[in-house]
DNA sequence: TGCATTTTTCTTGTCGACAAGAAATATTTT
DNA sequence: AAAATATTTCTTGTCGACAAGAAAAATGCA
């Protein structure tokens, strides 16, 4: 019979161990588990995923890459802050990148597409009947991406990917004020979207696109306003 | 009198060595002194640079995370190619940056940057009577990277440098079939730019980013056309 | 000779150990 | 007791060595 040592010593793939580390880290500050401004200690992650540092410090630096934590020389990595001040310049982005993919996606999309796309609507819908906030994110950004992709210009994809993102944590600090009545306006508004980039009509893309960025952005900002006057710390 | 070694073994400052190899690769990639799908080896640039290879990878992972070079598991890891076929994504996304970027240059900038973005003005003028194409290049994007610093987001200063930086490599393989005829014209448009900035006029600040955009990415299109023809392999 | 298999080589991936820098703590000095 | 100085501690940065994986070369076999 074999033993089984009750440390689990897990036989990884030569080259996965700092892909797993990312991944993980990374779905870890922006869900919040990992608090902004809280340490990042590599010692403690080797011992945390039962590796040397070397790999470690490889995920490390492809999140600081990215800006999600920040390295202090010589002294300590910290998950990065979240730049409350400058949500402004957050949104213009965002909602530029709404109406850029959302156009592109009209001129530039595959049959192909509007299947993936529909399956994360279907998706969406679903979760919203749910009501659990992180698979409404998650999913919601998906939907979003898949129309990026479908616009078929991986510079916008990859900034919309990185708001998209950011967008995780910047949502899940107002968690508890989240109003329940939009999530289902946003489903309509999907539904639309989809039918003008089916449609191939490019200017209702952009303006559909536009008008739904700035509904999110209407009701973030809302919150943010809210959650100030309850003197929530930030 | 104190006895020169004939090796330079450079004492360096503790975490400088990445910076610096990372610097000088980008540099050399970015002026295709590293050509595209060329290997990087590690150890030869351990050999190089005197140093042991883990700050050597971390500067690799850094470039990685840029799209400049690629890794290949297990196996080896070269520059990135330029993807020629897909060139009209890459001026769709520059041409939208210079129209963003100059708009809100208008809107949000201060003295100082315009002083910064006078004596870069004054730099690129300066360049094209030297004709040297790798300064104007590099000059060039420094102006309008001032103009992005000065619109003040810097999701789209992030994005617009990465595409200046691909136009660097870009426009070195057109070294030689460069005409000279349009660097002067850019320079009464860039000056054009800086009133229209300077005014505050948003929407003229953005149509003449635009016009300079869509000139550069002609200017481009027309030396690719003309190489082709030329039987330039690329 | 032509093809499959084994061996070698070459490059990357991982490890454990040590050094350097900065902050925190302890010590000395006035 | 307060300030300056020395020591310790803690975390990151670097190193040299070795292992693993894949390609290339060599070998064996029909």
């Amino acid at each position: 019979m074999v033993e089984k040592s009750n440390i689990d010593v897990v036989e990884r793939r030569r080259g996965s161990g700092v892909k797993l580390v990312y991944d993980i880290l990374r779905d870890e500050i922006l869900d919040l588990k990992l608090a902004p401004g809280s340490p990042v200690d590599e010692v403690l992650l080797a011992e945390r995923f039962q590796m040397s540092r070397t790999p470690i410090r490889e995920a490390l630096v492809r999140l600081a890459g990215e800006g999600l934590i920040e390295t202090l020389p010589n002294r300590s990595t910290l998950v990065s802050n979240i730049d409350l001040l400058n949500l402004n310049t957050y949104f213009d982005a965002l909602v530029l990148m709404y109406r850029v993919t959302t156009r592109l996606a009209a001129q530039n999309h595959k049959p192909a597409d509007l299947v993936a796309i529909r399956e994360l609507h279907g998706q969406y819908a679903a979760t919203v009947e749910t009501r659990d906030l992180r698979d409404m994110i998650a999913v919601n950004a998906a939907f979003h991406l898949a129309i990026a992709e479908a616009g078929r210009n991986p510079y916008f994809t990859g900034l919309f990917r990185r708001l998209l993102d950011e967008g995780r944590r910047i949502l899940r600090l107002y968690y508890n004020s989240y109003d329940e009545q939009f999530p289902q306006r946003f489903v309509d508004e999907h539904a639309e979207i989809i039918a003008a980039i089916e449609r191939r009509d490019l200017d209702l893309a952009d303006h559909l696109g536009k008008i739904h960025g700035e509904q999110i952005v209407e009701q973030v900002q809302r919150m943010f306003v809210r959650n100030q006057k309850l003197d929530i710390k930030l």
